[in-house]
Order: C-alpha cells, then structure tokens, then sequence
DNA sequence: TCAGCCAGGATTGTTGAACAATCCGAGGTA
DNA sequence: TACCTCGGATTGTTCAACAATCCTGGCTGA
C-alpha cells in the first residue's frame, strides 16, 4: 500500500527525484516506519511508546518523534493522553462494531455514486487481481492473515471508495483503515474473501443497484464477526 | 520575555476529556483562538499564516505554533504544503459539493440510527431550542448568518450526529464541521431554517423513518444551494 | 521587451539542550 | 490495608541555532 522506502537521509546525499516531489519529511518516515511495525504487531496494542526512545531507535529528535505520534494519533493507531506516554491502540469490541458500522456506510456509499454515476472501474480491477495474485502462503497451517494479504484485502475497499471520486469519502475511509488494520492484526483467515471481492466487482460492472451493495455488505458483515472473536471486552 | 502565565481552560480540549483534567495545551489553546479568528473571517481565506508572526501573536514558540496549524490542517481550516506558508483554506465549488454530498450521508445515517435505535433526544431538543433563542440579530439588513447563528446551526445538526451514539460518525461529522464554517462563512441568510430545525426534530420524534430523512435531506440540499451561490470557482 | 538566471532574504524543517509540569511507583506511616 | 510523600521518569514548552527550500527583485543576454 505504502511501499515507499526511506530514502536514508545521510547528511549530504540528496538524490532530489526526477519525479513528483516526493521528499517525505523525517516525521511522515518515522510515522510510516512505526505505522508498519505496529502493522506487523511489532510494537503490540497497549505496548506504551516513549518519545525518548523512538527519538532514539530512529535517529531523530523528539520533537520530530512528537510530530510522528500525532500523525498516528489521527489515524486512529496510536492513544495519547496528556502527560502519559503514547500508547499503541487496543480496539474493544464496541471500537471493532462501531468502526465496521462507519465503514460499511462509507463503502455502501461509495458502491452507491459508483453504480450511479457509472464511474470508471480500471483501478478497482487492478486491485482485485492484485487481491488475486498474492500467494496462500504456502502450508496454511497458521490460518492468519498474513500482512501482503491483509494489504492486499484493503486496497481492494480502498479502491472500491476511490472509485466514488470523493476526496473527502477516501480521506474519511483512510481515517478508518488504519484502525481496521488493527481490528484485524491476529485474525484467522477468511478464506473465501478472494471470491468475494470477484463477485462484488462483477456486480459493480455490471451496475447492479442491488446486488453489489449487498454482496458488498455481507462481506462487510463476515470481517465484523471474525474480527469480534477475537476482539478484547 | 520569559514568565508566560499559563490561562487554563480554554474550549476545545481535545484530549478524551474523561473527567476534570481539564487543562487545554498551549498548542491547543492557539488553535482554538485562530480556529476562532478564521470563523470569524478575520484571517480571511486564502491569508498565509506565518510560523514567526503567529508565535509573537500569540506569546508561544513556534513549536507551539506548528502543532496547532496541524490541527488546524486535519481540521481542514487550513492548508499546507512542505516549505511554504500555511494558508487559511479556500473552499472551491467542488469542495463544498463534496463536502455536502458526505455531510449528507453523515447525517442520514444518524437520523436512520436514531429513528431505529429509538435513541434519546434531550441534547436535539436542547439544541433546537438555543437556534430559536437566537436573536435574529435586529435589522435583517444583512442578510448574512451571524456567527451565533452559524454556531446554533451547526450544533443542532452535531446534535443529531451524535444522537445516533457512534463515536466515529461523531468525528466524521466533527472532522467536516469545520470546512461547513468555511463554506457559511460570508452567506445569505436563509431565513427559514428554524422553521425546518423543528420539523426535523418532529418527525425524528415521531420516528418517521420516511419524513425525518427527507426532511433533513431536503434542508443540506438548501444549504448547499446556498453555499454553492458564493463558492469561487 | 522579455525570458531566463542568479543572489540573497524570508520561511519552513529539524535538531539539541534546557526547564517546567505532571505522572508513576517505591517506600514509609498510621 | 490505606494513605501519604518523595524522587525519578516522562511529557509539555521554550529558546537558539542551523539546514533546506521558497520567493522576490535585479541583472543579463538575446
């Protein structure tokens, strides 16, 4: 999803992209190096993150570390209180329903001006290969998801809300994904969720009012109930 | 320049205020006077915000500054570019079409909740009654909102928002509240809303899960209307 | 005239150190 | 046990400085 990699700022070296400036400050690269490792379940829900610390494990100074924690504070991974160390979220069950309750509006929503509007569907298929494309991971002994499926998993309703056309839609779904991604950090593995996603753009293509909101909203329903399981609370 | 007094209580704290911890930070308490400034059309939009200039303002360093622009930045009251002077947003058209067309689906989905829930309405009927009790500020010469109107405006629809009990709707809704205080901020008066407040508020009462929608549907679709009048672009 | 270039000031990005404010936990006391 | 205190740990904020980037005005050369 993020795959952008540090460009390692050693003092001097600035290769200065042909391209789109894409000159990531040092707190975006701390936010989306943290934003990773809690991603990977490194640093685990609850596990209290001190600025002292981060400032040191990644070479920068607290205040840039500061900066960092609040960007992941917006995006829903991370609990701050004053005076109290940041912590990496814990989701309770009422976060778990209360956020696929969001999410489903947003995503039904989003299916809604798609079918209406007849938008362009050339990302959404790209991401349902991609979907496609990523491996079992061999033995599926472990019935978890593993992170390029998880990612995988998201671009997918990340696409499906990108093709709405609604900046504001997108930035509230990415608000949510983040948290998503939490409530589904040691989940087991649904396995048919490959076929869903087929299904779901099938009937968008084919801009049926009914069935794809529907198909989209019982799998909506299907991530709710496994991720409840194994929800705290 | 040195022993800066610490004024405590300032509005807006936005830290899960679980209790009487309530001291608003530094950072906190500047947003919450420029965030006050800007509704008030003082830093009109499109004015560049300047690190050094906001600090001597307001006697705080420009950490201190930095961190309240951000809020101010997720607020969507401002926009920032790396380098550049962060400005006093300009909301086009488009953004207040867009604005509206999720502000919309925010609200409904409150109002379907609240209706289907049979959630309790003290706070909506508390807010309907402060929009009437608003002067309509004597002579309509202007026919612009004032500021306490927009405020009382604003705070019955937040109120139907948070009727529906969704702590992420509330903050989706919270999120756009700001750039929908942008988009009023120099407009025509449309002299009935009160009138549609109370019907609103009627038929959620009543539980009409047919009228209450239309009714409130009916009053964004007015609102945007107007918006759309004094929009650039 | 005018497009392009260049220098230098203005502004933001980042660091480091320091201090103040607050929290937290380990003891001591009743 | 329950309560208190106290000192270390952690966050909140400031100041000062430098690096990176922008912006503006003047200059050059066709």
């Amino acid at each position: 999803m993020n795959p952008r990699p540090r460009p390692d700022r050693a003092p001097g070296s600035r290769p200065s992209a042909s391209g789109p400036g894409l000159q990531a400050s040092a707190a975006d690269r701390v936010a989306a190096q943290l934003r990773s490792g809690i991603f990977a379940g490194d640093p685990a829900p609850g596990t209290p993150l001190r600025e002292v610390d981060l400032a040191a494990r990644y070479g920068v100074s607290r205040h840039t570390v500061r900066e960092a924690l609040r960007e992941l504070v917006v995006a829903g991974l991370v609990s701050q209180d004053p005076f109290r160390s940041a912590r990496v979220r814990v989701l309770t069950r009422a976060d778990v329903r209360d956020l696929f309750g969001l999410r489903r509006v947003v995503e039904l929503e989003a299916v809604r001006r798609i079918v209406e509007d007849d938008a362009p569907l050339t990302a959404l298929e790209a991401a349902v290969a991609a979907r496609e494309a990523v491996e079992p991971d061999g033995p599926d002994d472990a019935l978890r998801y593993t992170v390029p499926e998880l990612d995988a998993d998201l671009d997918f309703h990340r696409a499906v809300v990108l093709a709405a056309g609604s900046p504001r839609l997108a930035r509230t779904f990415d608000m949510l994904a983040g948290e998503l991604r939490l409530a589904f950090l040691a989940l087991v593995h649904d396995a048919d969720d490959r076929g869903h996603h087929r299904a779901i753009l099938t009937a968008i293509r084919e801009r049926d009012a009914t069935l794809a909101p529907d198909l989209l909203d019982t799998h909506i329903r299907d991530g709710l109930r496994i991720c409840l399981a194994a929800a705290p609370d």
